[in-house]
DNA sequence: CGAAGGGTTGAAGTCAGTCAAATAATGTGG
DNA sequence: CCACATTATTTGACTGACTTCAACCCTTCG
């Protein structure tokens, strides 16, 4: 069957792709089979570390990569040392931005993580040619617009409990591996406190106090500092200001 | 040679469009001439004055617009009454969202505005059709989410004062009317206290105080509680953090 | 003139930050 | 597997930046 649509010039989704965790949903999801194809014979899988960068700021830019496990944050950094977390990202997001050099953020895996890598002109002359690759990224774009315009909000006029509850409720909705049939969900945190705290613009000890104030509520509980139950996401999204 | 032009099925950039102020710039440089006149069949200019809504927050959009002059803020709000504004739109910026009915923030003339308006299933038709608007539109989301995170480094991370020196600095480099010519600048501030204070998630007094804390460093002069002068833009910029 | 809205200023209170120390988790070499 | 070093997290006491509450000023407008 294989050796037919080679016969007449179509072609399958490469057996990679087929398995691969970003196929739907993700920028591979806009492309036909035959340009998946041509793009998977020149990607490359690769494992990054936790705290190891992906993409530095002001850097230029060497590949494009899709997510396909594990959790990615953008930050940013002041001259004085003073940071902020701008963005996590999830599979099956893009990372980063056809025909910009330059990325004003640093990308860095925040857990250890597994990209798939595409060399910047392969990306970029497929941008060309697909309208629909084209689309799929300006949407993805919107999407983190959205989010960041969120967050926003959140650093701007939330509480620490508030912010702590709306990063659990972040993590919560996004990590969710459908095991969160009803209300509860389970989860272990992507984040170290500092990073918890870089991206809630607070202090570590904040954070850690606000955890603790939160687990007193018995809206969490944690165990082992990493792993966090939430016996019903509603509570902690109304702790988080939601509503 | 108008007559000319038509005869040979050419055709020019209507008179009105050719005066405008976000002919360059703006969506509009991203059409041709024939595409411009379709356009503008159909589309109407309208003075919004301060504190009218554009689109607001959840609601259906019934057409898009540039913004031909004047400042636009985009802002959310918490059900409690807690607001955050989220973004500044100066000329010739494009408002809406092709293909998405709902907008996730309220959009609100903050100084006396000028917008020209296109109904919703013309511009939809035309981002089909022409890709370079396409592109346009994205590229001004692009710009639009680097501006959302570098303010979340802000809001995150920067005291109160820093905070109020960038929100001055942001405006002395948009509305900037190209009288800057070297290190000063002057310029009338768009926004209230309030709305500063919504923008910066602090509160008027707090930007009150600021205000009149980098006046008596002579990083800048008040007139009049809303006309600023801008001896040194470095000095402001160093105020602001931003090295 | 008096009312109303926007802006400034002052005094007191509070939330989150800072500094410091204790405790828990993680890793390393023996 | 244990003793130790190292790092991450928690907890406590104190400080300080920003908020809150309140009064006051100034301009505008009926």
């Amino acid at each position: 069957m294989d050796a037919h649509k080679k016969q007449t010039g179509e072609s399958e989704a490469p057996a990679v792709c087929k398995a691969c965790e970003a196929r739907h949903g993700g920028i591979c999801a806009a492309l036909s089979a035959s340009q998946l194809v041509e793009l998977n014979k020149h990607s490359t899988r690769r494992k990054v570390e936790a705290g190891n960068e992906v993409i530095g700021q002001g850097e230029s830019v060497g590949s494009y990569s899709n997510i396909l496990n594990g959790v990615v944050k953008l930050s940013k950094m002041m001259a004085d040392g003073r940071q902020q977390i701008v963005g996590l990202q999830f599979a099956p997001d893009f990372l980063g931005r056809p025909f910009l050099s330059e990325s004003s953020v640093t990308a860095e895996a925040a857990t250890e993580t597994e990209i798939c890598c595409f060399p910047r002109p392969i990306v970029e002359r497929m941008v060309g040619e697909a309208r629909e690759l084209e689309r799929k990224l300006h949407s993805q774009s919107l999407k983190e617009l959205d989010e960041a315009r969120d967050w926003m909000l959140t650093l701007g006029r939330k509480t620490a409990q508030e912010k702590v509850a709306s990063f659990l409720y972040l993590i919560a909705t996004h990590i969710d591996p459908e095991k969160s049939g009803g209300n509860s969900t389970t989860f272990d945190l992507p984040l170290s406190r500092a990073d918890i705290a870089d991206f809630l613009g607070l202090t570590i000890e904040t954070v850690s106090r606000q955890m603790t104030k939160l687990r007193k509520e018995n809206i969490i509980v944690i165990e082992n500092n990493r792993h966090v139950i939430v016996p019903d996401k509603r509570r902690l999204r109304y702790a988080a200001g939601n509503d």
